[in-house]
RNA sequence: GACUCCGUAGCUCAGCUGGAUAGAGCAACUGCCUUCUAAGCAGUAGGUCGCAGGUUCGAAUCCUGCCGGGGUCGCCA
């Protein structure tokens, strides 16, 4: 039960009575909560929206459709304000209805079809199989997730998928970074690692594991008969720790793809060929870089893709100077396919680093999709690590930079997904090893989780009050919750259905984690409140109906809290530790 | 130089895809512990939404141009 959604209903209604029957305008009709309280529960726009095509002056318009509101139950007050807003002011039991609503659906309370089943891939993580995952990684992995979970939840149906870079030059970087353990293990000799090799320790299990399986037979062979079954021994070993390491926060991909078998299998041939047909590749030659010394640039004729079509400031190249694809044909290929495969809509988690990639693959998408589907790209912007207020610095060529695993294991998965939901994708997070593990107000994640342990307090004393909360409860008198606290509260737990289709339309799972921050605020609030009236604390002995009432209320708080930290695939903590 | 993200209270950030007198949390100040856990709550104060135009009934939000900050800009992946 959506209350929102059900009074806008009632508001096209009576617009449609007045003869507003253009669907554009009835689209716009809103049904919202006005930032201020005193200008009631629901706010409508339709008087603003229609006056012109009914030639009628907004306010007075206004009134008339206020007065025909007014004839509904569930609405005790019409007030126009402003320019011409009507606002309503709902009858309580609509909210105590929306409370037994949530009992009635317990964690199915703000699921919604909204969605519509419609296919959506999510590409999120696509780490390239090179070493274990660092903290930044971290962030797009959470918020690619929870993104999922959110669709899900909104009526989608989800492809979670990860792209494997196994091709290029990186892999052949890997291989014979292995390759050098492999001699040092055999060997004894000092290993010595050029700039663009991995020098990291977590290769030697990769070198030995090679040794157990073919002995020291590549000793002696040239680099040509030794670097595939290198390359397929690493990146079968990186993706295993990616694996793992994911795991560890709970992610588990539905589908993984191989650059290298795009390049294998044709794909490529069939996206440049489509391309072809479509006119969007030609042969030509590309300007100098600007801004830059040309160190080797060398001017010549190649096949491009016409991506300033789309706002790119460059035409792309689709082969190197060696006859080879280059990493944008096969990631064009890569969106064809999922085109093909009947998505619906395309979202990709990536670093803030790519965002210069987002127009030409936005251009293969609505060229291949001849822009009929979605496509959507999410940038994930950096994590500031910090320790008690310290920077912490990160430098690859040090070797010391911060896994995910190091974090979690420090801090555990659940805070690691939460405090990386308690920013917006594109604004900058900073992330304090110590300060997340604080216990206190001023750690968001404590702040929600006290929230649930407290109402697990209350299952307990409810318990010796002969009330078992994790039974149905019959004849709860909601209407005995009146105080302002509980009202808000209550309102609040109103909100949840649009919040989650507001956060799903805009791809935005941070919203949830403000969400639950206010709810957990609310009931905080109501709770604290006991403390200086013991009329409010939730067990009233000389009340059982009141008490049973709030400890329903306590009770929707905690489904809700645990819908929405599932969302964010956080686990409800159940008590201090 | 081009592209992109950001600029909102002293600090950290929300702002429901255009709504009303712009909101939280820190920090500051004032209260609340014989308690269902004070790991918390109530209250006060704090603003030219970077600047200037434009679009309309209405702009923090959309458009244009500046100013300031981050990021990116290979025949790398």
């Amino acid at each position: 039960m959506n209350i929102f959604e059900n009074i806008r209903i009632i508001i096209i209604e009576a617009a449609k009575s007045f003869g507003i029957n253009d669907k554009k305008i009835l689209d716009k009709i809103t049904a919202e909560p006005p930032k201020e309280e005193i200008h009631g529960d629901i706010s409508t726009n339709i008087a603003l929206l229609s006056s012109k095509a009914l030639n009628k002056n907004p306010r007075e318009l206004a009134e008339n459709i206020g007065m025909l509101l007014k004839k509904n139950n569930y609405i005790d007050e019409v007030k126009i304000a402003g320019p011409g807003f009507i606002n309503l002011f709902l009858n309580k039991s609509i909210f105590y209805e929306c409370c037994k609503n949530v009992l009635d659906l317990k964690n199915h309370y703000g699921k919604s079809d909204y969605g519509k089943s419609a296919l959506v891939n999510i590409e999120y993580v696509s780490a390239n199989p090179t070493g274990p995952m660092h903290i930044g990684h971290a962030r797009g992995a959470v918020f690619g997730d929870s993104l999922a979970n959110l669709l899900e939840y909104s009526g989608y149906n989800v492809t979670r998928e990860y792209y494997i870079n196994d091709a290029g030059q990186q892999i052949i970087n890997l291989a014979r970074s292995v390759y050098i353990r492999y001699i040092e293990i055999l060997k004894d000799k000092e290993p010595i690692f050029g700039d663009d090799l991995y020098p990291g320790e977590y290769l030697i299990p990769v070198a030995k594991s090679i040794i157990d399986k073919f002995g020291d037979k590549f000793i002696s062979l040239k680099e040509l008969d030794w670097i595939e079954v290198f390359k397929e021994y690493s990146i079968n070993a990186m993706m295993h720790l990616i694996r793992n390491d994911l795991s560890l926060i709970n992610i588990h991909h539905d589908n993984f793809v191989s650059e290298q078998s795009l390049k294998s299998n044709g794909l490529i041939d069939n996206v440049v060929e489509l391309l072809s047909k479509k006119n969007s590749i030609y042969e030509g030659v590309l300007e100098a870089p600007k801004g830059q010394k040309n160190d080797d640039w060398e001017s010549r004729p190649q096949l491009l893709f016409k991506s300033t079509l789309f706002g790119d400031d460059l035409d792309r190249p689709l082969k190197k100077a060696d006859n080879t694809w280059t990493y944008f044909a096969a990631d064009a290929a890569y969106h064809y396919d999922k085109y093909k495969r009947n998505y619906t809509s395309i979202i990709n988690v990536w670093g803030a680093d790519h965002g210069g990639y987002i127009k030409r693959i936005e251009g293969i998408v609505k060229t291949v999709s001849d822009s009929k589907i979605n496509f959507d790209v999410k940038l994930c912007q950096l994590v500031n690590l910090s320790k008690g207020g310290k920077p912490v610095k990160m430098s690859k060529r040090a070797g010391n930079f911060v896994t995910m695993k190091n974090v979690i294991d420090t801090v555990g998965p659940d805070v690691l997904r939460f405090i990386m939901l308690t920013r917006k994708n594109d604004a900058p997070l900073d992330f304090d090893l110590v300060k997340v593990k604080e216990q206190s107000k001023d750690n968001p994640v404590y702040y929600v989780q006290y929230a649930n342990i407290r109402i697990n307090s209350l299952y307990e004393k409810a318990k010796i009050h002969g009330i078992d909360l994790r039974d149905d409860l019959n004849n709860i008198n909601f209407k005995l919750l009146e105080n302002i606290s509980e009202i808000n509260l209550i309102k609040l737990i109103s909100k949840w259905p649009r919040q989650v289709e507001a956060a799903a339309r805009a791809n935005e799972p941070h919203r949830i984690t403000f969400y639950l921050n206010e709810l957990a605020g609310a009931f905080h609030s109501f709770w604290s409140h006991g403390n200086d009236n013991p009329s409010l604390r939730f067990i009233n002995d000389s009340n059982k109906d009141l008490t049973i009432a709030r400890l329903s209320l306590a009770k929707i708080v905690k489904i809700i809290l645990s819908s929405g930290l599932s969302i964010l695939g956080v686990k409800p903590a159940e008590k201090l530790s």
